[in-house]
DNA sequence: CGATGTGTTCAAAAAAGTTTGAACAAACGA
DNA sequence: TCGTTTGTTCAAACTTTTTTGAACACATCG
């Protein structure tokens, strides 16, 4: 890897870092996102010299993202980077965003019955209250996506 | 800590998690929402049986992002959390987001610097491009921050 | 068919991140 | 002033997450 390739590389590893993901997947999608043509699993390998199994593991996870599109045919699997930031934020969104909104919503239900059975009425209206605000924020953040999606994607 | 409690302050955890933070966070910010009066270092420790040290970080941590607020006067002092997720969010968005959008802009600009010393025109051109589209995301991210702030906060 | 190439899986090793608790400093009260 | 309370710091212990690499499955080729 040249330095301008590790530039880039660093610059993924840090941002996919802030998304909470590991170092590996951004070298594999810096390393793609840079390259000008589309790489094999074992270019990935070579080149960052990480372990197949990252490799393999990283891709699969990126694929899911819908971050990288596979290219077949040939003997080996060739990957390009997905650079359209609309496809890359619904895909984070889809994956890692929306299941813990969904799970956050079902918690709080949870929590709504659980405050029905408080006996104390001043300590149920502020519990209720509370848990409501929950119910407000998790709703807003749910509106919110759709609408940050179409914004960052132009 | 009774069965609600346990609850709220699961959900928090999960929820800074999601963020990206220790789960003590979670666990300090939670029972802060979840108790009527404001609650000291020492209460947090007796209550999630967490060490002084964790809760004195956690707290510490809070503060900086703004997700609570201290009252002083007595001997110790107290703890309450800010509800509202205007100030929650941009807190966020201050200290974990802006940062990185800064350091990345740098980066950038480093990068497009890179490129300027490269041979080979047709190579240099393929990353102009691409070093543009970064910069491209970037600088949408940095716009859609307010924004976000705006409508999340009501 | 057997040999080779490609990619996945998963247990163990390594790395990264979090928590603990003892030592310390600072503020308070008697 | 001295003993006590409150809170911070940080190295070491612990936990969690990531990475590795060997074993495997499957496809391809001669």
């Amino acid at each position: 890897m040249d330095p301008l390739e590790r530039q880039v590389v660093d610059f993924f590893v840090d941002g996919v870092r802030v998304l909470g993901m590991p170092k590996s997947i951004g070298e594999i999608y810096g390393l793609l996102f840079i390259s000008r043509d589309p790489l094999a699993l074992d270019d990935l390998v070579k080149r960052l010299q990480i372990s197949k199994g990252s490799a393999s593991q990283g891709l699969r996870t990126l694929k899911s993202l819908g971050a990288v599109r596979e290219i077949t045919g040939e003997r080996r699997t060739h990957y390009e980077p997905a650079i359209e930031l609309k496809r890359l934020v619904g895909g984070f969104i889809r994956e890692q965003v929306r299941p813990h909104l969904e799970s956050g919503k079902a918690k709080i239900g949870r929590l709504a019955e659980t405050t029905q059975g408080i006996e104390d009425l001043e300590q149920r209206r502020f519990l209720s209250e509370r848990i409501e605000r929950l119910e407000t924020w998790v709703s807003r953040s749910g509106k919110v996506l759709p609408l940050l999606q179409k914004i960052l994607g132009q």
